[in-house]
DNA sequence: AAGGGAGCCTGGCGGC
DNA sequence: TGCCGCCAGGCTCCCT
């Protein structure tokens, strides 16, 4: 489910269960996901209290008392779901149905939270996801992030940084948008919807929306406002829920209802007077959804 | 050296 | 109904 949205609802989805509570114990089903989990990774969990949930891009990051901290990924179809005793009153957190545990439920977090017990169960039936360990103070330095760029979400995202991170770049605008190491936290339904509103090709070379003294063109200054713009509104529906997919605290995102090109070939084109028709175009092996008639 | 493609996995869907 | 091919929100490695 992830994209940065989906990871930050996530985050706050679990955030009531999981922050402050101890982990009493934790049940890996199997040894590895994507990798294998390391070696001392029940161990290290087991009794210890959890300080805080933190994001950083599509991570999310859980902060032990220890200062460890547990980096987890969601790939493309991880997700998590709360259990809770039926005498519990963990605050915002309401009880759902008790479902048995599944072939995709690879990690159980057993929780005693001052308010009561629950559990954190990850389900992710590709596997493309992972968990790891690293020390606080080392987050930083771990190869997942040492070469992350910017949040699109605050101020480090502005037309001046896309003009830098875009000069002389051949790429299209499409692929550099999904690289994590100029902007991290954009996939693959956020890039189309922001180059559709921006009106910007997804075909489009990068470094062609450069000017020759690195200034952003006019085409590509609001682009950094529309990107932020379409990520927090993301996150206010509560992400996308895709495929009917529950976030943690088993409601759906609804976001999906706002997309204006992902997912809608050959449905006309939304912008007022454009009169144009969506195109799913491939790029580098993933669908681009666009208007041809007003992204340019 | 940057950019494109394959590979990692499983499940759901549409077409025949 | 059944089977087959295609597609999926991510990321890394390998080849050119």
């Amino acid at each position: 489910m992830p994209e940065l949205p989906e990871v930050e609802t996530v985050k706050r989805g679990l955030a009531p269960v999981m922050e402050g509570a101890r982990i009493s114990h934790v049940e890996l089903r199997r040894k590895n996901l994507r990798f294998p989990f390391p070696e001392n990774f029940d161990e290290t969990l087991k009794g210890q209290k959890i300080t805080s949930l933190g994001r950083r891009a599509k991570y999310l990051l859980v902060d032990l008392e220890n200062d460890v901290t547990v980096i987890m990924h969601l790939g493309m179809s991880g997700s998590f779901r709360i259990e809770v005793d039926d005498n519990s009153q963990i605050p915002g957190v309401f009880h759902h149905d008790r479902s048995k545990i599944s072939a995709h439920d690879h990690v159980i977090i057993h929780l005693d939270h001052p308010k009561g017990r629950a559990r954190i169960i990850y389900n992710d039936p590709r596997r493309f996801g992972f968990m790891d360990l690293t020390a606080r103070s080392q987050l930083e330095e771990h190869s997942f992030f040492k070469n992350l760029g910017v949040e699109p979400v605050g101020n480090a995202l502005s037309s001046q940084l896309l003009a830098q991170l875009f000069t002389n770049k051949a790429a299209p605008i499409k692929a550099a948008l999904l690289d994590q190491r100029l902007i991290a936290g954009l996939g693959n339904i956020y890039v189309c919807e922001a180059l559709h509103q921006a009106g910007i090709s997804p075909i489009r070379k990068a470094g062609s929306l450069v000017g020759k003294a690195g200034q952003p063109l006019k085409q590509l200054m609001p682009l950094a406002d529309i990107i932020r713009d379409v990520i927090r509104k993301a996150i206010e529906a509560g992400g996308s829920s895709l495929r009917d997919h529950r976030q943690a605290d088993g409601n759906l995102g609804y976001f999906q209802h706002q997309f204006k090109v992902y997912d809608r070939e050959d449905e006309a084109c939304s912008k007022p007077g454009c009169g144009g028709t969506i195109s799913r175009i491939v790029q580098s092996g993933r669908s681009s959804f666009y208007c041809p008639k007003c992204q340019k």
